[in-house]
DNA sequence: ACCTATTTATAATC
DNA sequence: TGATTATAAATAGGT
């Protein structure tokens, strides 16, 4: 089993068959650590691999296409000191405080979740405990106004549809004691009169329609579920 | 000296100045194994990293352009790489894009401080305060945590002093039972002139030094002078 | 492919 | 940053 085992000199492995299996060893371990990169440290990694066939290995963060765009748009930044004309400038200054800006917030959020809190000392850390109480204390307080409000209009609703629901008994009722008087009667309902509060479509309960149901109930979450 | 160390996992590092040390490590650990496949086994490799703070580091084993070509013409997505306006474009939806984002933090940031609730609906609302009593949790305990460490500090620092003292009180003593021992050695104060030598030809009374006090502090220290 | 003696990488620490 | 070092991971060469 145990030969000597040396580290071998950093330059091209002439035998074919060693190399191949150094390019599958080496090429697994350079994927792996690059992937872990990009995770741990929040980086967008990029990485192809021609092997010596011509064969294409990649891998891509996110995608590789992505990845030769920004490529692509750093090196023309970088390269593009020809003319720096007054509105590219403004531009750039101008995305600049954007993204500024929004590391700044982003940075806040990510805090207010509770991340990112070990730069912050026992001050600022209090002073985002009371920011969060006081916030959650706002929150709190709306829902249940929100909730009550909900419970009134269902309270509403719900004496409508018993007073509609006396209204259409007592109807009923009548019907029943003119067909009880006299059987041989068959009542025509003979168009709308100006006493007929009710719709006369008989087998659903009405007004049940315009509810509050929830529906649209999308919550905007993309920056808290991103980075 | 030695700590304790443990591989971590791979996800995300949360702390910043921990996270931005692993990137600089591993970015160069992953550049050199990059460099190292190439050359061991005659491959075409081309690495690009961006920092999370959008910083671009780049490896190619002969040219990014040429691997980046090479990459296209055998993923046959052939992209348009025609106009200049592209990067122009791409700078400008890149503009619109940060001030949604930037426009969505700062929505966020202002409900999650308790205000523009209004506009939120009651599932809407128990999210926000899922996700405010989550942080809050987690900014209870980082500052208990820190308080924690800032007490165990000082209480090391308190032992370290108690120590300390009891070195002077030892060294001064001993002085005292020389100077008992020799009442013509005379000590002389360094800093000086020689008007203050009868201020100093007799020391005070030892063993009265329950309390260590300044006095004693310095004293003691500018005598032996412990780095 | 699997196995391990070695070499490297790297997490924690200063 | 950079250096140090204990430990985990990668890997060269063998089976």
């Amino acid at each position: 089993m145990a030969g000597k085992r040396e580290r071998i000199a950093i330059r091209r492995i002439e035998n074919l068959a060693a190399r191949q299996v150094t390019f599958s060893k080496r090429r697994r371990g350079l994927f792996k650590k690059a992937e872990e990169l990009s995770i741990l440290c929040d980086a967008e990694v990029g990485l192809a691999v021609f092997s010596a066939t011509g064969k294409l290995f990649q891998f891509a963060s996110s995608s590789m296409n992505q990845i030769i765009d920004r490529y692509n748009s750093h090196s023309k930044i970088l390269k593009k000191v020809d003319e720096p004309s007054q509105l590219d400038l403004h531009e750039d200054s101008n995305c600049a405080r954007l993204r500024d800006e929004l590391a700044e917030a982003s940075l806040w959020l990510q805090q207010m979740r509770g991340e990112e809190l070990q730069s912050l000392n026992v001050q600022q850390l209090q002073a985002l405990e009371k920011s969060l109480e006081s916030g959650l204390s706002s929150v709190l307080k709306t829902k249940s106004q929100k909730i009550m409000d909900q419970i009134s209009e269902l309270e509403k609703k719900r004496v409508q549809l018993i007073e509609e629901n006396a209204r259409l008994k007592e109807q009923a009722s009548k019907m029943e004691m003119q067909v009880a008087a006299d059987p041989l009667v068959v009542v025509y309902d003979e168009g709308q009169s100006s006493e007929s509060v009710t719709n006369t479509s008989y087998p659903r309960p009405p007004l049940d329609t315009e509810d509050s149901s929830d529906t649209s109930l999308r919550l905007g979450l993309s920056l808290f579920n991103s980075k």
